[in-house]
DNA sequence: CTGTATCCTAGCGGATACTG
DNA sequence: CAGTATCCGCTAGGATACAG
């Protein structure tokens, strides 16, 4: 009935798409994270590498140029340091992630349970 | 997967590491799509496999077994087809997910026009 | 301080063919 | 009808070293 992706003809459709679009990349490892720092205030690269444990200076650099190539964060040189902040583009998006998050963490439980029990289905 | 960061302190935190969680997996290209569709109504194997073009029969199985042992969707043999149905969990999720959508589709200018600077730049 | 350059691994996504 | 088996390319993620 309903034609796919090709054609997106209900909202539903068409907004799943996008979905799929943004949920991808907000998805990479570290976005979100980063994102949610910068929702504080903004911070210069090294302290980003400093504060954020695990991540290396490589995929730290290709974070930030995601983010900021889809516009939701921005990045300022200045004499002591490059400064990368949230812009209006990233702080609008970002209650709809933390909302992930949150219903995440309310629903934690649950998660496990299914996975606990899909794990004992295939032994 | 990855033993998650730092010790998440503020709930801004906690959340966030659990939205990546999530993201990462109703990232996947086409989880969006099935949840959207289950949305109305039960499914079976064939007829997603009918309804969405350009998906494989194996990224479709692989894709639906992710999806149920997040405990998202259920399956349920019948003598004439396996049907495939969204769990409450998975209904609850479904709304956070097409906001993100609904987003995507109401900022595609702002982003467009993002990707398309940062395209001339790297010129 | 702010990155690049190289090299490597694992996993997603897909094409194609086969099975009970 | 509902999957598996094989094989393959691409890219995310990371370790390490070097550079302006």
């Amino acid at each position: 009935m309903s034609p796919v992706l090709p054609l997106p003809v209900t909202l539903a459709d068409r907004a799943s798409c996008a979905a799929t679009d943004i949920l991808r990349r907000v998805g990479e490892k570290w976005s979100v994270l980063i994102l949610a720092l910068l929702a504080d205030r903004p911070y210069g690269f090294n302290e980003l590498d400093r504060t954020v444990h695990g991540l290396s200076r490589r995929i730290l650099t290709r974070t930030l140029r995601t983010l900021e190539s889809d516009g939701l964060i921005s990045r300022r040189p200045t004499p002591e340091r490059v400064e990368y902040a949230l812009t209006d583009l990233g702080r609008s998006l970002l209650p709809l992630v933390i909302a992930i998050g949150e219903w995440a963490v309310e629903h934690a439980p649950d998660i496990e349970a299914a996975r606990a029990l899909s794990q004992s289905e295939s032994l």
